[in-house]
DNA sequence: CGCCGAGTTGAACTGAATCAAGAAACGTGG
DNA sequence: CCACGTTTCTTGATTCAGTTCAACTCGGCG
């Protein structure tokens, strides 16, 4: 539960000239929210990026049947946003919840794509960011198609043990594509197998 | 089974100096693969990425149980890379493969760069492209989590319907995380469904 | 002609979902 | 600080979607 400022995470990524720095973080705004709270429901347009400086959120989709999804969790550190609104000025089908109460830095697309301009070497690792998101998402893919409830949970253990500390239990059964029952089998399970060796 | 040259892609999504452009592509090399041919080996180390002019690519992995599972088709005007690879230097986990005679363009990462830094617009464009790619795959992830086989598979019709066409239907299982057997009962019950109505 | 990969179909099986009930943990207000 | 309602987690019984295995068909190709 530390707490993560987006200038550091500028200034520990890349070189910034300060007062391009300072000019960049007055245009943009700090936000809190209370544990419950909706930064975005599904529905709305959501054009900005949210960067979590303090707390925890969560994306997720409601489908037909009611059922609750959980896209991503988004600790300390993290970039939320819905590129469904953000780059084709679509209702969100996503909904974004803070799960503690948490502290965020708002980025303006618009700002983004200037500060590209202005600084070649954000743009680069903006990229970077880009990229490795994707990786993570693809991996994430691959491991739905091909793995079952228990190997996705030890996964989620492994690559996320912070988060797992954080959330619901249900919630990780949700990110992970299985029921809440089921995630607590596979956790006796694991347990008793443990045990015994 | 169009043909997209990779300089056509460039000058239709932005606006590029002509000289630019040819020294850009001067610097980069196209090739050509046969059906059924490899371009990347999982455990190889892939630094390049791939834009498709003609034909069409498959990515996939194989797990510890020797079942292939598709993480993407790529026919004319898509691009394939590893980032594992591209950006953490790690040997890939996923095949590359021609599943038709194929023409690709070969794109450094580092030129990409440089043509970052020269073209402002390259990088806004880049990043669109980026964040569309993302947003697929979150879709993809969304599809996954939520829905049954045969959800799965007119999401699938609806949106690759080319593609559908060009590769064998257990391809396609794979892809949508299903048994080819459970998709040949999934299009069967689908067409008594049609047939009835 | 005969082989081989792709697709289909059937029957048995299974991992996980669902439904239902109870126990434990949690937070809120008195 | 306790009492009460709410949410989370567990456990059991049952069901079900999808897998697995095996046999068979079909079409293309050497």
């Amino acid at each position: 539960m530390q707490e993560y400022r987006f200038s550091e995470f500028l200034t520990s990524n890349i070189e910034v000239d300060e007062k391009v720095l300072s000019q960049f973080l007055s245009q943009n705004q700090r936000k809190t929210f209370n544990k419950g709270d909706f930064l975005v429901f599904a529905g709305d347009l959501c054009e900005s990026i949210f960067f979590v400086e303090k707390g925890l959120l969560r994306q997720y989709s409601i489908d037909e049947k009611g059922k609750e999804h959980v896209l991503q969790f988004a600790p300390e550190g993290w970039l939320v946003n819905d590129r469904e609104s953000l780059y084709y000025n679509k209702p969100s089908k996503y909904n974004i919840e803070a799960l503690e109460n948490t502290e965020v830095f708002i980025l303006d697309k618009k700002i983004i794509e200037k500060l590209e301009e202005e600084l070649p070497e954000f743009a680069t690792f903006n990229n970077e960011l880009l990229n490795n998101h994707i990786r993570h998402l693809q991996n994430r893919i691959n491991l739905l198609l091909s793995a079952t409830a228990e190997e996705r949970y030890l996964t989620f253990i492994k690559m996320y043990p912070d988060i797992l500390l954080r959330v619901p239990q249900w919630m990780v059964a949700s990110y992970l594509g299985i029921a809440p029952e089921s995630l607590s089998r596979v956790r006796k399970e694991l347990a008793t197998r443990n045990f015994k060796k």
